[in-house]
DNA sequence: GAAGTTAGTGTGAACGTTAACATCTTCAGC
DNA sequence: GCTGAAGATGTTAACGTTCACACTAACTTC
């Protein structure tokens, strides 16, 4: 690799490597930088002083005067989850291949001051944008004074095209998932919501309550659920003792939450798909494996996560980018956990 | 929150602050610095001009002149898993907590060269420290040349107490679960390995094979996964055209793979862990909601992240601080899917 | 062959901060 | 009241880039 040791913590700089190319900084620059006012004798003389003395320009020369950091902000929350970490991770896939880096603000705590503090952090790193991934609702249109001109897109909330934004449509999600319980006979339909405090979790429940209300059916119950397994496994409890006979098909926040409501249902020996049919969300890898197989509407995160970065992107390079709102529709993967309702 | 409009994409610098608060930027640097040298009423003055501008330290300046980016690069790979997106997640909650941001570099494929290559990205950029985490065979050691002086802590490898690493304890995790099944009567016990090509992977299945060699026991058949629950099922579905009458217990290098694998028993009418006992790894959110709840390796990831962050620190604070290699405990998590051998 | 163009290169200033040193007070100590 | 220390502030020079411009040589063009 590098030829020539280095001072300790002393990295080489342009004027180092103009010296021993023997030509001026700005022509290493210019070699640096692609330029074509070059002669090939000299670019391949810088080249190969910058080899030898395995030069790399310093990021934060560059940003200070050019503010090209290739650098990119992403605000995000709770990033245990399997959504918010999967999006985490596409964006940075997405990134990398547009030369960026990720720089993280993940919160402590959804609230807009928080995301309003860590934007201006963000941009005193000098991003060049900035992704907001966020479950609470946040107005993009009243937040966006704290981007101070630094491009952004807003996921999972809608902009109102005003603001850049983009987000998976839940709600055409929570429809699918309710109809195809309605198409299969079921007339009780409960739902164990995700956290309401949410965006989606709020936006999933409520296309389960309208899809019936368009369908003239009777919500079923409603137990707010936590998104996790176990969260799951608590609201089906909770949703038996109200009485099972006030539900045959339950429409589920979340892939985790349906597995804890699997087990909570085998727990009180009711079948399913035979007795109580089960709809998921988000389809994670690991729900064609429960027991049954569950039935899920796949979201795509990859989709929504490099859409949003090649937005971002755009908008950086050409600013007058117009703003508009991107939905990505989800689709119904049926496995094993739904059936029809056997007339009793 | 700003009180003044700012000129478009212009942010206020020292100077500005220094007019308005009619002293130099020097002292407005000491105030943002928290240097003692400040008459309390000139503080409250360059206090109030930094408040009415909305002033933020521009981090690319300081970055270039003092070497504090508040950076620190985490190297990592495969954040579609668990393991490394939690431990990822964990190292950016540590950070913050010691006003440092993380600089993503996450691998397209695990290879000391691409290491390498994103150790330098990170230096250009600035950054104090860096964690790496990919789970290949990486001799901290050899690569210490790539980090050029730049404080780094390796995961999940041994760097001879010449390199600072940290890692979760395979090894023991993997021993806890053999001889778990060993002490329930077990004596035909299988192993679903994850990839070979990890390290962790390689070392979990080393010690289920060092572990029957020391209870003189035969190894029962090994079949490699990939991590994921289909990886999993399709390991099951091999050991089982083996021969179930080969086994009677499996360890299995993650609690994904678990899935699989108890979904494929269930498939093909065998029951856990009447007939076949199953132990995990990881100890997932999820394992105690599986049909039946996991008994798994318990392994804190959060820790390891911690400890591997607060011991970055550290070392930029002090850079002679001994380099030593920690080693982090895990532990068994009894549930339901492991049972007693019956004796046929 | 003078004037204009273009390719190739160099010079100096900026970016916004911190470090090092300089300056000017103020006040204790004798 | 002189000396010296310490407290408070200012001045100047880095840091390592890019940008705007200047310059030289060679090559057109009429």
């Amino acid at each position: 690799m590098s030829q020539i040791a280095h001072r300790h913590g002393k990295l080489p700089t342009l004027h180092e490597v103009a010296a021993r190319a023997g030509v001026s900084h700005q022509t290493v620059s210019r070699v640096i930088n692609d330029s074509p006012r070059v002669a090939e004798q000299t670019r391949s003389r810088v080249l190969k002083a910058v080899a030898e003395l395995d030069y790399r320009p310093n990021k934060a020369a560059r940003n200070l005067v050019s503010k090209q950091s290739t650098l990119i902000g992403v605000i995000t929350f709770a990033t245990h989850f399997y959504g918010p970490a999967r999006i985490l991770t596409s964006i940075d896939q997405a990134a990398r291949k547009y030369g960026y880096r990720i720089l993280l603000a993940s919160l402590s705590d959804p609230s807009p001051e928080l995301v309003d503090l860590a934007a201006r952090d963000l941009i005193a790193h000098g991003v060049e944008g900035i992704i907001v991934n966020v479950p609470i609702e946040l107005d993009p249109v009243r937040i966006q004074p704290s981007f101070r001109g630094v491009p952004a897109v807003v996921m999972d909330a809608d902009g109102k095209n005003r603001v850049a934004t983009a987000a998976l449509d839940n709600e055409a999600g929570s429809r699918l998932a309710t109809r195809h319980l309605a198409q299969l006979g079921h007339s009780k339909i409960a739902c164990i919501s995700g956290l309401l405090a949410w965006r989606c979790g709020r936006l999933r429940q409520r296309a389960w309550q309208r899809t019936l209300q368009a369908l003239r059916l009777a919500p079923g119950p409603v137990v707010e659920g936590d998104w996790s397994a176990e969260g799951g496994y608590r609201a089906t409890r909770k949703l038996l003792e109200i009485g099972s006979d006030n539900f045959s098909a339950i429409v589920v926040g979340n892939d985790q939450m349906a597995l804890g409501s699997l087990r909570a249902l085998h727990e009180a020996g009711i079948q399913v798909p035979a007795q109580v049919s089960l709809v998921g969300f988000d389809n994670i890898p690991e729900a064609a494996f429960f027991d049954p197989p569950l039935t899920t509407i796949d979201h795509d995160f990859d989709a929504v996560a490099r859409y949003s970065l090649e937005y971002l992107i755009q908008i950086i390079r050409d600013p007058a980018t117009p703003r508009k709102h991107q939905s990505l529709a989800p689709k119904l993967v049926c496995r094993e956990s739904t059936a029809r309702r056997e007339d009793s």
